[in-house]
DNA sequence: ACCTGAACACCGTTCAAGT
DNA sequence: ACCTGAACACCGTTCAAGT
């Protein structure tokens, strides 16, 4: 009955490992105080006297993966370019990893999405020439530009094609027809960030 | 033992009612087919009987939630204007029953968040001289900046100060400032949509 | 310091059995 | 057609007791 579990000394680093494993591999919903000790090879009392309990373990769960995530290097010469491989590369990053969203949403810590870009960000945002109250608001904007299409990107079935439309009254029959192609997403993005940045930049 | 049990005939209708009470006061998680039971005064397989079982009863919650909010009425005399204010009544809707966002997540049914908002604006949207392929892009567009908004204005805590500022390397002192007052959101919403409409009008 | 068995109070879901 | 009791297979969490 021992599965295949591993039996050395149950470290909290160790939990966060096996539980980060189990919810790349199987999603969040596979994760349970129950099935994490299973997997240690230990009762699941001792998770709990490791890690707290579950809230504290997604915490943990959160520094350790916006720690791995690591730093995020601009590319481009103009600062819109610079900024938006940021961007991209995030999106990049998240789409390799979705359980992140689903982690750092059920820990409460959802600005946790950015926060390897955030830094990088800021400096390329003085870089480009913007200070004080105008660089915050510059910076939160394209947050909130990142954030944003991140989730909807996430939540949306991947069809993306519109509930409905038939029924409409839009006069346009070209319009309808063209709702029920589904698109690039990242269209969308880079054209929405590009206006954004247009206004933004100085 | 009765609680407040109300014992006439159970219907589909009379469930959906009492899960949306629920889901209202106490939040999604305290939705369950036991409590739903309980509140209607009927064992738990009954529920079951009704609704089929959770994920189809969140699916005729969704509905139900998006029959009621009904339809907005765009004002203003641009298309600008118009567009935005229907944008900004989405906005309000939502964050006056911030349940819809969890229950629809949970759901499956993520862009179920902005069905009241997409006819009229597909109507907005041809009105202001768009067609086909580029009007499509458009209110996809406009759809993409009201949900990313809505979700991140719901996921993000709500002093919204930014994590760590102080151990960032960034040369300007001001803008570290910035960073530790909150901002107006939506501000940033409308700031970004007035950017992007900007671009995508003609 | 670390682990356990046992328990409490919950879940979603199914199903044979009742009226 | 509608409801029930009873069960199965799960949860998170606590706690006294062991070594």
């Amino acid at each position: 009955m021992s599965s295949d579990a591993v039996r050395d000394a149950v470290t909290p680093e160790r939990v966060i490992d096996a539980a980060l494993q189990i919810v790349e591999v199987e999603g969040l919903d596979a994760l349970s105080m129950r099935r994490l000790a299973a997997t240690l090879g230990v009762r699941t009392p001792s998770v709990y006297w490791h890690v707290g309990n579950r809230q504290e373990l997604l915490a943990k769960l959160v520094e350790r993966i916006t720690e791995d995530v690591g730093r995020i290097r601009p590319v481009g010469r103009t600062p819109e370019q610079r900024i938006s491989s940021v961007c991209l590369a995030v999106l990049a990053e998240v789409r390799r990893r979705p359980y992140v969203i689903a982690v750092s949403a059920t820990a409460g810590r959802g600005e946790a999405i950015f926060t390897p870009a955030q830094e990088v960000l800021a400096r390329e945002v003085t870089a480009a020439g913007l200070h004080g109250r105008e660089a915050a608001f510059a910076l939160r904007t394209i947050l909130f530009q990142l954030g944003g299409f991140i989730l909807v990107d996430h939540g949306v079935a991947s069809d993306s094609s519109l509930h409905g439309v038939d029924r409409w009254e839009v006069a346009d029959p070209d319009l309808r027809a063209e709702l029920h192609t589904s698109v690039d997403l990242d269209d969308i993005f880079r054209y929405s960030l590009e206006a954004v940045l247009a206004k933004l930049l100085p």
